[in-house]
DNA sequence: AAAAGTTACAACCGCAGCTAA
DNA sequence: CTTAGCTGCGGTTGTAACTTT
């Protein structure tokens, strides 16, 4: 309570500090230290209220600004700590030595919002984004995204810090997007019209590479996979090659719930692309049913929660119904892709 | 060249919390 | 216990600089 009321006191400068000002302000302070802001302005001869000139030393004057543009690592720093201390910016520029908060909230948005924006996901949540309806439309900025975020020049520069949840969390929703394609299209008697250009691109990117994923592909076991996948249907299977070391981590688990074993060899078991892997999974193992949300993010967000009790744990941004309208709402339309515009190849 | 639009960032506003009288 | 003073913080605004038309 008591708010201050010396910036309500008329006759006080306001705006933009002059050189003069700027000068007056440091001489002091190096002579006398800033002391009581209130009566600073006073001793100083400057005519601002004392809060002006608390600001003005802080985010400007002070010695130990660091100025120029933010390095690629500042900037994922910033990222990673947002997504822990979300507007935390005081807290945020602790990290970041001579680094003021408002500069770090005004690089936030101005340039780090966007550009998540853009790579399709959310600024707030640091998850894909969810507010759009035609999932296809937006596998692009969706790869692009999980992709950004499994580069490891984009990853956090902490090991086992919980900010590295945000990349299994993205790997585990691009998984889930592939998986949940290839369910609709194996369940259904009539296979949705999933254009050909969207399975090629799936194909054409790389498999997730995680532990977590080989865990959740562990943990599966309810809907059966259809036998019946349209393998036609995948016209560009031969690219989705499977990644090493996924070949030789992989677990599957025992069909009876016992104890799971590693599955050898499973290059010359010929499971080197996707169709193969599937048809080999398929026979058994299953599929979460058709939904709602990505199973594992509440594993993640309950880490999350452990260093962020402030999230809600209540609400899943992620729960919606249907597969399609759960992965439908990637993005608006303020996010473009790089190269291509991918509502023109599907339309 | 000029007008209009956009971006970047310094600065302000006002609330919240702490402390001392 | 209450209240005023002070500071810190996050949201917002104003405007200079830059870009596009």
């Amino acid at each position: 309570m008591g708010r201050s009321p010396c910036c309500d006191e008329s006759g006080l400068k306001k705006g933009p500090w002059t050189p003069e000002e700027d000068q007056k302000l440091t001489d002091y302070i190096h002579s006398n230290g800033h002391g009581s802001w209130r009566a600073l302005p006073k001793l100083a001869g400057l005519n601002r209220c004392g809060k002006s000139c608390r600001l003005r030393w802080t985010n400007y004057l002070r010695p130990d600004i660091k100025r120029g543009k933010f390095s690629e690592e500042e900037e994922q720093i910033i990222i990673n700590l947002h997504q822990v201390l979300g507007n935390k910016w005081s807290a945020i520029a602790t990290h970041l030595p001579g680094r003021t908060d408002n500069e770090i909230k005004n690089f936030w948005n101005t340039h780090l919002r966007k550009k998540l924006l853009q790579m399709g996901i959310d600024p707030v949540t640091h998850r894909p984004r969810t507010d759009h309806l035609n999932l296809l439309a937006n596998l692009p900025q969706l790869l692009a995204a999980t992709n950004f975020i499994s580069n490891p020049m984009n990853n956090n520069p902490w090991d086992n810090n919980p900010l590295s949840l945000q990349t299994d969390a993205t790997q585990m929703a691009k998984f889930q997007l592939l998986q949940n394609i290839l369910q609709v299209l194996g369940t259904n008697p009539s296979p949705p019209a999933v254009p050909m250009e969207a399975l090629n691109l799936i194909g054409s990117q790389p498999f997730p590479n995680n532990q977590q994923i080989y865990e959740y592909l562990r943990g599966v076991n309810s809907v059966n996979l259809s036998q019946n996948i349209p393998t036609s249907t995948f016209p560009n299977l031969d690219n989705f090659h499977l990644p090493n070391d996924l070949h030789d981590h992989i677990v599957q688990p025992n069909i009876n719930g016992n104890s799971k074993t590693h599955v050898e060899n499973i290059h010359d078991n010929n499971v080197g692309n996707y169709n193969q892997f599937v048809s080999g999974f398929q026979t058994e193992h299953s599929l979460p049913a058709l939904v709602s949300d990505l199973p594992d993010f509440s594993t993640v967000k309950k880490m999350e929660n452990k260093y962020n009790p402030s999230i809600d744990m209540s609400t899943n941004p992620s729960s919606t119904s249907t597969t399609f309208e759960a992965w439908g709402d990637l993005m608006d339309d303020e996010a473009v892709g790089d190269s291509y515009n991918w509502r023109d190849i599907i339309e």
